[in-house]
RNA sequence: GGGCGAAUGGCGGAACUGGUAGACGCGUUGGACUCAAAAUCCAAUAGUAGCAAUACUGUGAGAGUUCGAUUCUCUCUUUGCCCA
């Protein structure tokens, strides 16, 4: 009997798809659509098995939806631009250009040995100019909407690579390449205005209701509504300053107020800059870093100035004012009242330097003569020592409260705060989107004018400098507008903006004269499944949703706000680690297995130690490569396998046993291909079979069911269950009526998981354009005989096959009559039936 | 520290709105084929007792609601992710 030759198979059908472009896909205004996208790759060269994983549930999907009919654009592209680019050119001495176009074209390949249905037409490339020209009109758009602008901030300066470092490629203070201590520089930088859109972001939340609930709280805590007070405190003390603003969400515990702390940046700190005890305190802050959970472990540091502040509610009271560490310009006003007995922050400051703790919260189970002791108390209680605010709820009506006390008084104001912060977009670096303005001698900003763009990147360079490669091409910078000399912006764009609206490019992705056009937008827009890994939950997810809104701000070009109509995240894919007795990682295929003990492959006597299942990654070797492992066991193997184990939204452990098995069913099942074809040519006169009809129906159900709620792993298990039945069906000499027919629905249903086999087995029988998702019969799904779960007291006791809608009478008669459960009955009295048609009865007797 | 999840055989995992727990796969064991092995096929496989029919126990632990709980409620333990 022949094998299922898989390599040449599966290259029949890729070229079948090439070359009638068979995923090529049109508006067609009659037809529903369909749009399906899974997040496009970093080209770092090799797709990794995360890759496999995400494109292939992706593709399950935009199969299933083509073959129910739905017009389907599914596309794919690559986030060209970034930092590996930049890095690996640097290293090899190559253009991150043809770096980066040699690994799509490499990546491209090994997707396309996966069979995936994308419509390669529309593939866009972040890094080509084609792309990023419309995107340098967004920007310029949205800086005419001003939803851009540029504004001086704070960032993490490494200063031996004189260049930027993102909060994660800071570790313990040095910068991740340079090992060089890090610095905070205020630097010019542009942003993009996402904080205006902070309420309209938390409010779509609400519409998103095919989203993950833990992305959408992730999102919502991002944004970080709070509701708080702006309070002014009057200042005295040895300076021109009346008063200080602060903002903060716990007004109520004023009465608990011990110190004022302020951001070394505030603008008071003006008034220090000759003190040398201050810049001192000043450098010390800085090295503390500026991520809140640095500024929670860190030590609370202050700096204490000759002000005092008054409590505004009890003006007698007046407290030290301080500069603290734990204080950032950004949140709030720069400022922040004291309350050490119900911040932690504020007790650790307190204790070091002395200050009073005065309790104003107590917890519902305490008496009125509670007082905080070794740690704050932020819980809920009941406001005391607080005056006219004891006895108040807190902080459930406590807060209201002070808040209207406050403002009758004109002491303060309700305000609403978001954690969200601006988008800062500016990265000084070569291999990203150039910002598409100019500046004059006096810093004046100039637009780019539309006729002259796209800002093309300039190409050939030496990026083997110091800081950012085009900040040192002057003839590139100088630029005239207008008979003016202007020197260039040579920052570049944070490739998080090329990310924020490729979506809407796949649309439109060869329109010229835009980004998009509005008619493609009308009718593809939104996507209707999102698939990505959950990585992305804020950032990416966010920006895209602010940029949908910021396009069509002002000139209401479309209707659509969220991109995204229903977002899926799928789990990762997992490998055990392997380390050799000098603790070095070893990977997978240097390491074997022998009488259950794991050893070095290339010496065994040396034992491995194997550590827990991680997601994959090339620190730990733990990685397979899935170009190797398509190669041997065939693209619907891996696709079978990588959806079998686990279900998509969960992780899943690569196994190596699991990947054999999925590619010995590929096998099983062309051998019942081969069986089922002898029977069709042997068996003319056949009977009827009901049988494989009610069977077929009910697969059909279960794999429909299944696909519509990403239970892809339990389309396997029933994949399995139909082979189990139809090799046994055929062996037992039925009859091949209606086998044909039932055979051909069931090989569709099979079709989105393993595309090239079923295309195979189906084209020998059927034309394989236009095929259709078969439908079910709900009626036939019902049975004819039902298994009865029969329980005494609770307890099953027997499960009876009976005609479908027995009544309680005639099924308590054979329940008698039953030699287990009558045992069960015999001589007691019953109390009580339960009966569920056509499911269980359950039968109440005194013990 | 806060938020959100998760916990089911040796393993990955099924189980509709509370109604047969363990589908399906892996592994393991036994058997067939073979000189032998691989491959393939057949059978068994939650635990305990029993030749068996069957009985008892069993979905992280403990309670609760219910005729009935893997599923709902509460407390706890462990663990993952996100934010700090």
């Amino acid at each position: 009997m022949s094998r299922y030759n898989f390599k040449l198979i599966e290259k029949k059908w890729q070229n079948h798809w090439d070359e009638n472009e068979s995923f090529k896909c049109n508006i067609l205004p009659k037809k529903k659509k369909y749009y399906c996208l899974e997040m496009f790759p970093y080209p770092s060269g090799k797709i990794h098995m995360g890759h496999v994983r995400n494109y292939t549930i992706g593709d399950v999907l935009s199969r299933y939806k083509t073959l129910q009919g739905f017009n389907v654009l599914h596309p794919m592209g690559w986030d060209a631009f970034g930092m590996p680019a930049e890095n690996a050119a640097k290293e090899n001495n190559l253009d991150p250009k043809d770096w980066t176009n040699s690994n799509i074209n490499m990546m491209k390949n090994q997707l396309k040995s996966l069979g995936l249905s994308i419509d390669w037409n529309r593939e866009i490339s972040t890094c080509s100019e084609d792309y990023y020209k419309h995107q340098q009109t967004f920007f310029l758009e949205l800086l005419e909407k001003k939803l851009v602008y540029r504004k001086e901030n704070y960032v993490n300066w490494d200063p031996v690579d004189q260049t930027v470092l993102a909060n994660e490629q800071v570790i313990d203070g040095r910068g991740w390449r340079s090992g060089a201590v890090v610095e905070r520089k205020k630097l010019n930088q542009w942003f993009f205005k996402i904080s205006k859109f902070s309420q309209d972001l938390l409010d779509g939340l609400e519409q998103l209701n095919n989203w993950p609930n833990k992305v959408k709280i992730m999102q919502k805590n991002w944004i970080g509504k709070s509701f708080g007070c702006e309070i002014d405190f009057k200042i005295e003390g040895n300076l021109p300053v009346k008063s200080i603003k602060c903002f903060t969400t716990r007004p109520d515990t004023l009465f608990g107020f011990s110190f004022l702390a302020l951001s070394v940046d505030h603008e008071i700190s003006k008034f220090f800059e000759k003190d040398e005890a201050f810049l001192k305190f000043k450098e010390d802050c800085s090295k503390t870093g500026t991520t809140e959970e640095a500024i929670a472990v860190g030590e609370k540091i202050g700096f204490k100035t000759n002000l005092l502040a008054i409590n505004p509610l009890n003006p007698d009271q007046k407290v030290p004012v301080y500069f603290a560490n734990f204080v950032l310009m950004d949140y709030g006003f720069g400022a922040v009242f004291g309350c050490p007995a119900h911040d932690q922050r504020d007790f650790d400051f307190a204790k070091k330097y002395d200050l009073e703790i005065n309790t104003v919260v107590k917890p519902h189970s305490e008496s009125n003569d509670y007082k905080v002791k070794n740690e704050a108390y932020a819980g809920p209680g009941i406001i005391i020592n607080s005056k006219f605010l004891d006895g108040f709820e807190a902080p459930k009506n406590s807060i209201e409260e002070t808040i209207k006390i406050l403002e009758e008084k004109n002491l303060g104001k309700k305000q609403i705060n978001y954690r969200l912060k601006d988008w800062g977009v500016s990265r000084q670096r070569y291999w990203g989107c150039p910002i598409p303005v100019a500046y004059d001698k006096k810093g004046e900003v100039y637009p780019i004018p539309k006729s002259m763009l796209p800002v093309k990147l300039p190409e050939n360079i030496n990026l083997n400098v110091k800081g950012n490669p085009l900040d040192q091409l002057k003839e590139w910078k100088e630029i005239i507008i207008d008979g003016k000399k202007l020197t260039r912006e040579t920052d570049t764009l944070d490739t998080f903006v090329c990310s924020s609206w490729y979506y809407v490019r796949f649309c439109s992705p060869k329109e010229q004269s835009y980004g998009y056009t509005k008619e493609d937008i009308d009718y593809w827009m939104p996507v209707d499944q999102y698939i990505g890994g959950v990585e992305h939950a804020i950032l990416h997810l966010l920006y895209s949703r602010f940029f949908m809104r910021a396009l069509n701000y002002e000139n209401k070009n479309f209707n659509i706000f969220e991109p995204f109509k229903s977002l899926f995240t799928q789990g990762m894919v997992c490998h055990e680690t392997y380390k050799d007795r000098n603790n070095n990682w070893l990977s997978p295929d240097e390491v074997e297995k022998i009488n259950n003990k794991y050893v070095k492959k290339n010496n065994q006597n040396e034992i491995v130690t194997v550590g827990p299942s991680e997601s994959m990654s090339k620190s730990k070797k733990n990685v397979i490569d899935p170009e190797f492992i398509i190669k041997n066991y065939g693209a619907d193997a891996v696709r079978l396998f990588i959806l079998s184990d686990s279900p998509p939204e969960k992780d899943v452990q690569w196994s190596e046993q699991g990947m054999v098995s999925s590619y010995k069913f590929i096998q099983k099942l062309w051998t019942l291909h081969i069986e089922i074809k002898k029977k069709l040519a042997e068996d003319i006169n056949g009977g009827s079979n009901k049988e494989i009809d009610k069977f077929t129906n009910e697969v059909i159900s279960k794999i429909t069911t299944n696909l519509e709620k990403f239970n892809y792993n339990v389309i396997i298990a029933n994949m399995y269950e139909t082979y189990n039945f139809l090799i046994k069906y055929i062996r037992q000499n039925a009859n091949a009526s209606n086998l044909k027919d039932n055979y051909k629905k069931i090989l569709i249903c099979f079709s989105p998981i393993i595309p090239h086999f079923a295309s195979e087995c189906l084209s020998e029988f059927t034309e394989i354009q236009n095929l259709k998702w078969p439908e079910y019969d709900e009626t036939l799904l019902e049975k004819e005989e039902v298994s009865f779960v029969i329980q005494i007291n609770g307890k099953k006791r027997a499960i009876l096959n009976v005609k479908k809608d027995i009544d309680q009478t005639n099924l308590l008669e054979i329940v008698k009559k039953d030699k287990v459960t009558n045992k069960h009955l015999k001589e007691k009295k019953i109390n009580k039936i339960i009966f569920v048609q056509n499911r269980l009865m359950n039968i109440l007797v005194n013990e």
